[in-house]
DNA sequence: TTTACAATCAAGTAATCTATTGATTGAAGT
DNA sequence: ACTTCAATCAATAGATTACTTGATTGTAAA
């Protein structure tokens, strides 16, 4: 089956976009956009079987989302670019807008939790510099460790009530962990609002504030 | 099958992103980015039958990227609103970024008719307020109707041979059409240079144009 | 070597997607 | 009412995709 040029690069994008169209898939992306993992890693992470996982992978390697690279029995995958992200935050802003579907779910899953307007990265910047707000990184130990907001406090998810004291009650926590569905700073919020604390949520997560192209931290 | 919020939502986006995920689908959203279409007229152009076309147009629209409307015995599909030219062009990039085949098809076919560096959106802008150029769009005279460049000249690439005597051949002409890889622009373009004419070519085409809330013109 | 283990590959089944065909619906015109 | 015609629906066969299982590859350590 012959086809004209413009065919073939229309096949390029659509077999890119197949990639993307798997909510596993999302899953996955989700979690490389923290930083490198192995393949088992993920798999528990996401839910997969090891052999699953891998074939997910590599139909995102075929479609240029993802690259790896080997280190003695391990293969760890990463995003093979911040584009890739860029990416993934065009296609939720199209989902939101005009799926009722997802925006029945938001509404009737995430707006109870948080009714606050979120903070742009744009404010965040801003209440940093003036010194008026602690950054509060709600995920696990390791993703913060691989990448995280300059000047941010990690407080994993779990451990938030015990940790309570390392939180000053009188500036504002400004909350966010994986992206803007990721459950964790929403749920870090709303335990921290019934404890009588001004807390927010970023408006997106890690993984789109690097793509922004704005500082990163690390801790190895 | 129960599945947290979370699970729900990438459900969604993946199925917006598997919309996508088909040449002809892409095809027609390229068409319906230069204006609302009856489903007849989109199944000619992009070769398919009534009843195909039809149902890739009703995938677009449970996806949330197209709307219709009844007038009369025609229905009218055009897309859901600019943000899905926008999806379309992050699609484009990351997919040019990072697919070595749709990179390949790029520089085998397209960059031997089109040697030069393409406009941008910005510089055509700033040639046009200065009066150096004229802007040449080379689509079908209907679509050109439904929507063009302000001050652009309308000569379809099937006519260019015959009347490029309405073009002032001391002025540079800028071509575009349907898109980055819309095949007339560069057609035209080569067509003007082999007559020893300065041309080049926007980088993309109407729809982006539009979708970047740039000023439009009608003919109706 | 042998052993261990991460990851991929290969094969098979169930489910989903694509395109065609012919029947059906809905709105105009006769 | 009847006819016409755009578009959708329904049913089907063929192709592709998803996930599981068990075998295989590649690297490191015993």
């Amino acid at each position: 089956m012959s086809m004209g040029p413009k065919q073939a690069i229309l096949a390029g994008f659509a077999g890119v976009a197949r990639a993307l169209g798997h909510a596993h898939r999302l899953e996955l992306l989700e979690h490389l956009g923290q930083g490198e993992r192995g393949v088992d890693a993920l798999a528990v992470r996401v839910g997969l079987s090891l052999a699953n996982a891998s074939q997910h992978l590599q139909q995102l390697r075929r479609a240029g989302l993802v690259a790896n690279r080997r280190d003695g029995k391990f293969i760890y995958y990463r995003l093979a670019d911040d584009g890739v992200t860029d990416l993934l935050t065009a296609l939720r802003r199209q989902s939101e807008r005009n799926l009722a579907e997802v925006d029945r779910i938001r509404r009737g899953y995430f707006a109870d939790r948080d009714s606050f307007e979120p903070v742009s990265r744009e404010d965040l910047l801003e209440r940093v510099a003036s010194g008026l707000v602690t950054v509060l990184d709600v995920r696990p130990q390791d993703e913060f460790g691989q990448g995280h907001l300059p000047g941010a406090v990690n407080i994993p998810l779990g451990e938030l009530q015990d940790r309570l004291a390392e939180l000053d009650p009188d500036r504002e926590v400004i909350a966010y962990c994986r992206g803007a569905y990721c459950v964790f700073a929403f749920e870090a919020v709303a335990a921290l609002r019934a404890q009588g604390r001004p807390a927010r949520r970023l408006v997106d997560g890690f993984p789109e504030w690097k793509a922004a192209g704005l500082p990163v931290a690390t801790s190895f």
